[in-house]
DNA sequence: TAGCTTCTCGTCATCTTGACAATAAATAGC
DNA sequence: GCTATTTATTGTCAAGATGACGAGAAGCTA
C-alpha cells in the first residue's frame, strides 16, 4: 500500500455557523504558525491514527466551541484536495458544516491563537482554500434551510417562531412574511413542539415558545425565492 | 508535515449509474487483487501524485466507461475514512456519483477484472464500505432528481419526455402520470429545449425528441412523495 | 377501416403560497 | 386608567401548482 501510492496528510475543517446580533457569523482563528501565519482560518485539525473523521470533527468541534459537539448539528460538506492547496505538501481536507445556538464564548481558541466570531458577508480572503470551503458550507446551510429543519438548530433549546424566522431572514438575507411563515413552521407536523411557556419580548404581544420536533425534513419544502439569494462578498 | 501527523492513501471511488432494461444499473468490478480478491466493488483508484481528486475521479471514469468524462455528469457524495475500512492500511475514500446515459460499454474492464451493470436494487454485499457508499450516492441521486434536472443526464442527446420520465420513475421506483409529468417538465423553462424531429416508437403515436436546456434547477421542485421509496436492499 | 397504443392537451378539485386585514396581548407614555 | 405602539397570532382571498382523469391526435397492426 505505501509503495507508489500517494500519501496523504488528512485534516478536517469546520465552518462552524451562529447568528449573533443579527448577523450570520463564522467562527475563525487566527493562525499562530506558518503558512498564513497572522491569517484568519478556519479552524481545524489532523485526524489522529484511529479515528474516523466524523469524531475528528465532533472532537475539533468540542475543542473550539467548548461545547459537547453531540448536542450541535455537524455534516460533511465536501473534501479539497487540490494540490498545492497547502505549501507544506499534499493535504486532503474534509470540511464539516456546525451549526450552534448563540454561544456564551465569542472568543477562546484551545491554543494561544485568536478567535473570533466573523460576519460571513464581510469575511475578505482567508487561509488556504478556506473562502472557497466557507462558501460551500453557507451556500449548503442556506439550501438546507429549504429542505430540511436545520433552522432549528440555530436556536437554543426554547425558542419562538419569530426567532426561527429570523434564522431564515438572516441565512437568506431576505425579509419573510411573519404571518405566512407562522402558518408554515406551525403548521408543519414535527417541526415544532409548543411549550408551556411564553416569552415576553421588550415590546409586543408575548410570544409561545417550542422547541423542536423530531422532523428532519421539511416537506413540502420552504422555497427561498431564486431573487432572494444574497452573496457572500468575497472582498471586504 | 511530515511528522507526528497520520498519512493515509487517497482513493478515489466511483458509483456510476445508468439506466438499462428499466433498470437503474450500477457499474461493479470484480476484484482481482487481494483483499476482497473475487468479490465486486465499485470502480476506483488512487489519486496520483499531482492531481485533484476531481480529474482523478474523471480519469477513473473516462478509464472505465471508455467515454469522455467531461459530458457525464459527475459531482462529489462524500468522503468516507472509517479506520479499519482498508485492511492494508489507512485509506480515505472520496465517493463520486456520475450518471451516463445507457453506455454502449456493458463490460470492458480497464485492467484484467471483469466488470458488470448490477441492478441496483440486487446488488448485495461488496468489498470494503462499498455498500455504504452506493446506498448513500444512489440516495443522493433520487433526491437530486427533485430539484435538479439531473435526470436529463441519463438520456441520451435526444430524449422524450416519456424517455424522460422513465428515468424518474425507475430511479425512484415509483409510477408517474404520464400527463401530468408532461406538463411539469414541459412547463419548466429551461429544462428541455425542442428538436425538430420526432421519434417513432414501435407502437404509438411518435413522440417529440428534446435536448437539455440550461436550466440546472429545478423550480419548483418535482418532489416525491414520501411513500415512493424504494430501498436497496442489502441482502440480495 | 377498426382497434390498439402512446403522446399531448384540457379540465377540475385540492393543496399551497403570497399578500394582507384584523384581532390579541404585552409595554411605554401620559 | 387610557391610548399609542409593538409584536404575535388567526383568518381571508386570489394566484399558482398538483393530483386525478377525460379525450383527442397520430402512429401501428390486422
Amino acid at each position: 500500500m505505501n509503495r507508489e501510492h500517494v500519501q496523504a496528510t488528512v485534516t478536517v475543517d469546520l465552518v462552524i455557523l451562529t447568528i449573533r446580533d443579527n448577523r450570520l457569523k463564522v467562527l475563525l482563528i487566527e493562525r499562530g504558525n506558518q503558512p498564513f501565519q497572522g491569517q484568519w482560518a478556519l479552524p481545524g485539525g489532523f485526524i489522529r491514527p484511529d479515528e474516523d473523521i466524523d469524531d475528528a470533527a465532533l472532537r475539533e468541534l468540542s475543542e473550539e466551541t467548548g461545547l459537547e459537539g453531540r448536542h450541535l448539528h455537524l455534516e460533511q460538506v465536501r473534501t479539497y484536495a487540490t494540490p498545492g492547496r497547502d505549501p507544506r505538501g499534499r493535504v486532503v481536507t474534509v470540511a464539516y458544516l456546525a451549526v450552534a445556538p448563540d454561544l456564551p464564548m465569542p472568543t477562546a481558541g484551545s491554543d494561544a491563537r485568536s478567535a473570533k466570531w466573523a460576519n460571513v458577508s464581510r469575511v475578505g480572503s482567508l487561509a488556504f482554500d478556506h473562502a472557497d470551503i466557507l462558501r460551500d458550507a453557507v451556500e449548503m446551510a442556506r439550501s438546507k434551510l429549504e429542505y430540511t429543519t436545520l433552522a432549528a438548530a440555530f436556536c437554543p433549546e426554547l425558542f419562538t417562531v419569530s426567532d426561527l424566522r429570523r434564522v431564515y431572514e438572516v441565512v437568506w438575507g431576505t425579509r419573510i412574511d411573519p404571518r405566512n411563515f407562522h402558518r408554515k413552521v406551525v403548521g408543519t407536523k414535527g417541526f415544532l413542539e409548543q411549550s408551556a411557556a411564553r416569552r415576553n419580548p421588550l415590546i409586543g404581544r408575548p410570544a409561545l415558545l417550542y422547541r423542536r420536533g423530531p422532523a428532519t425534513a421539511l416537506y413540502p419544502p420552504m422555497l427561498r425565492r431564486s431573487d432572494s439569494l444574497a452573496s457572500i462578498s468575497s472582498a471586504t
